[in-house]
Parts: structure tokens; sequence; C-alpha cells
DNA sequence: CTTTTTCATTGACCTCGGTTAAGAAAAGAT
DNA sequence: ATCTTTTCTTAACCGAGGTCAATGAAAAAG
């Protein structure tokens, strides 16, 4: 168990320089915690009263229907997460559970605040945050719907190949919304695929 | 062509109430263009200079891909759209433009931050409404992938019905991430089980 | 090291949507 | 009205993914 606080420190320099004594204040300020495999950090029904900050570890966001695990995204190292609940000031429609032991930051409204107003050239970094994320979102689900499983599987492993070794395969299925059967016949479909090409080398 | 400044008013109204001051500086501030049938707003590549409030008509949201137009979005009456090449200073991925005739308010930055220095209690106002629209596509998003066609079809009846009656067929297709004739067999096969559901009446 | 449980693969069968091609219907233009 | 263009429907064929059931492999539990 070392530095766990430098985790968050790390995270903030990626958008700015930070001073010493800002560095300290992070230290201070916020708290880190460990939550075990399956920890479920926010349930639906439930009011979010905190916003969460992934530093290590695996977390998704999923709904039930029908029993059944809709996972709707994952949150990795350095991804943060603004319950729609927590902004909304609303039940969860979501569950968040760790997919692995994770260490997490967690972040109160108050506490926010009072950064911001100690150090006010932080607030555009945090406007920032809030907005890539929303955007990075935006373009992978706006074509969601023009992709076919297989090529939704090609995607993620382009974009987040980390995902695809982390994860078990059927959070992975439930992620692409399709079954863990179909998602077996696609791996195998593609590694034919890719036999084939090599065994054929094009003239190019 | 009557009182359309009176439109931007309204949408104001919807979150505050107005004083006369306020609703005068409306009215001046703000610049409220007409647009025919197909006028294209923003291009592809280009940079967005504007955000654009619809007052009246319908505006989609789309890319092209070997020719084919894939509609993201569809805006219509007081919907806000601020494009993410506004926001984030970017080339724009996507076209706008507009499916009807249309009435439309134009903002600049500039315009938006001398409004917002002169009344700041509209502040919270335009936070809420860039945090709903995006909340709002959130979760129809999340689950478009675990819904089939014909659900995504009955789903958009459902929320947006009006789309239906004032947007030609293979647009609404588009949107859906389908074929025409997919949504044609489609309407046929939902007609016919309402039929049957008709004939044989349950018992509750 | 076994036993049990969880997870991944495979096969058979079926439905739905993509594709192609043709034609009908509706909307505009002259 | 007639002619043209746009939009919508239908049919036939095919392939991908859903479903159910069985088997294999890997992890967790004992």
């Amino acid at each position: 168990m070392m530095s766990t606080e430098n985790l968050l420190v790390e995270y903030f320099s990626q958008y700015i320089a930070l001073s010493e004594d800002e560095i300290q204040i992070i230290k201070n300020e916020d708290i880190i915690r460990e939550y075990p495999k399956n920890e479920v950090l926010l349930k639906e029904g439930q009011l979010a009263k905190v916003c969460f900050l992934v530093l290590k570890g695996c977390v998704k966001r999923y709904y039930l229907e029908d029993g059944e695990e809709k996972i709707v995204e994952f949150y990795t190292e350095n991804d943060p997460i603004a319950p729609v609940s927590y902004i909304n000031k609303e039940p969860s429609k979501y569950y968040l559970s760790c997919v692995e032991p994770c260490l997490i930051s967690t972040g109160t409204e108050e506490k926010t605040q009072e950064l911001l107003q100690k150090f006010p050239r932080f607030v555009p970094i945090f406007m920032k945050i809030g907005d890539s994320l929303s955007v990075k979102k935006q373009s992978f689900l706006d074509d969601l719907k023009n992709l076919s499983p297989e090529m939704r599987y090609e995607k993620l492993i382009e974009t987040r190949p980390d995902l695809v070794n982390r994860v078990p395969q059927y959070m992975i299925a439930s992620y692409l919304g399709i079954q863990p059967e179909s998602l077996s016949r696609i791996r195998k479909r593609i590694w034919a695929n890719q036999k084939k090409e090599n065994s054929s080398p094009s003239s190019t």
C-alpha cells in the first residue's frame, strides 16, 4: 500500500501544473478509499450523494431488466463518474459496482465548491473534464445504432483494447448489447478471417 | 409573419418568470432568422461560430458515409443546438440542415456572456438547459443497443410521436439505424399485431 | 487435490433485418 | 390535367444474431 494520494495529484496534473501548496491541499482535502471486487457504489433508486473518480480498478454502470444486467458503461483509471442522480438530485436509474478491487476518490458538492473557491483556476479544468467526457461518449454512442454487433466489437477493440482483456466476456457482450454466445461466434469469425488474410497475402 | 421574438421570450419563460426589462433585452439582443427547407446551417469540416435555438420547424443533424446520410438527431420547437464544434472549437463532424422551413435564433459566445453578465440569475438556467439536454439523450441512447429496430420504432412513437408525422419515413429509418424497407415491414407487422389483438380481445 | 461453480464455446433451429429489384402512391412542377 | 420526382411498399433470398441445450474449460471453494 504505497502513495495512494499521488494518484489523485497525477490525475489533476494531466490538466494543469500544480504548485506544492495545491498538491498538499489535494492530498488533504480528498477522500480515497479501497473497495473490494463486486462492491456496490450506488443502487437503483438511491440518491447519489457523491461523485467518483476511479484511480485504480474498473467500475461498471448497469441497470436490471428481468434480473438481467444491462451494462451501460465501464469506468477505468482516471475516469470520473458524475452520476445523473448526483447532478439532478433524483433517484438513480443505474447501479454502480466494482468489476475489480478499486481505489476510488469520492467528492461531495461542498468539498468541490470549497476547492474551487480556494483555487478558482481549477474551474475551467473541472468544466473541461465534464465536457470532454460527455463528448467522448456522444460520438461513440451516436453511430452505435449503425454498427452491426461484429463491428461494435471491432470498434471496441480499437478504442479500448484494455477492456477486452480485463473484463469477463459476458460483460463485454452485455455492454455491446448482444448475447455471450453471439460474441463467442463473432470472435471465432474474426479470428477465421484473419487467418484467411494471412494465408492469401494481397499483391499490394 | 407575426410576433417572432415572442417565441424566444416564451422559451425562457419555461424556466423563469421574466421582468419587462428582461423581455425587452431578449427581444433586442437576439437574432432570429428564417431558413428555407433544406438550408444547411453547418457543414462537416466547418467551425461552428454560433449555437442555435429552434423556435419553429425541424432540423436534422447527420453525417455522410459513402454518400449516405446517417441521421443522428432531430431538433424541433424549443430545442437548443450547441454543436460540439462550437463547444470545443474544432471542425464539425456533422451537418445541420433544415428538414422544414425554420425559424431559428442564433447565439454567439460573446452575446451569451454579455447577457449572463447583465442578468446573472440566468446562469443556472443556461446550465440547466445544457444538462437536461445531455441527460435526456443519455438515457435514450443508453439502451438503444439493447433494443431491436422494431422496439426502437415503438419507443420513438411513444417518446416523440410528432416526429413520425412530420418527418419522411426514410429519415426516420436513418435515425433508427435501419433501412427504409425494414421500417416499412416493421410498420406493417405492428399494424397486423394490433388488428389481431383487437379481434381476439383478452378476458381481463 | 477434488468438487463445485462460473464462464466460454459449439451446434441446430428460427426470426428479423439487409439487399436487390420492381412497382405503387404521393407530392411537385409545368 | 399530365408528367416528373420523390417517397413508400412488396417480394424473394440470404446471412447474422437470438434462443435453447449440451459440452468444455477455467476459477473458486472445499
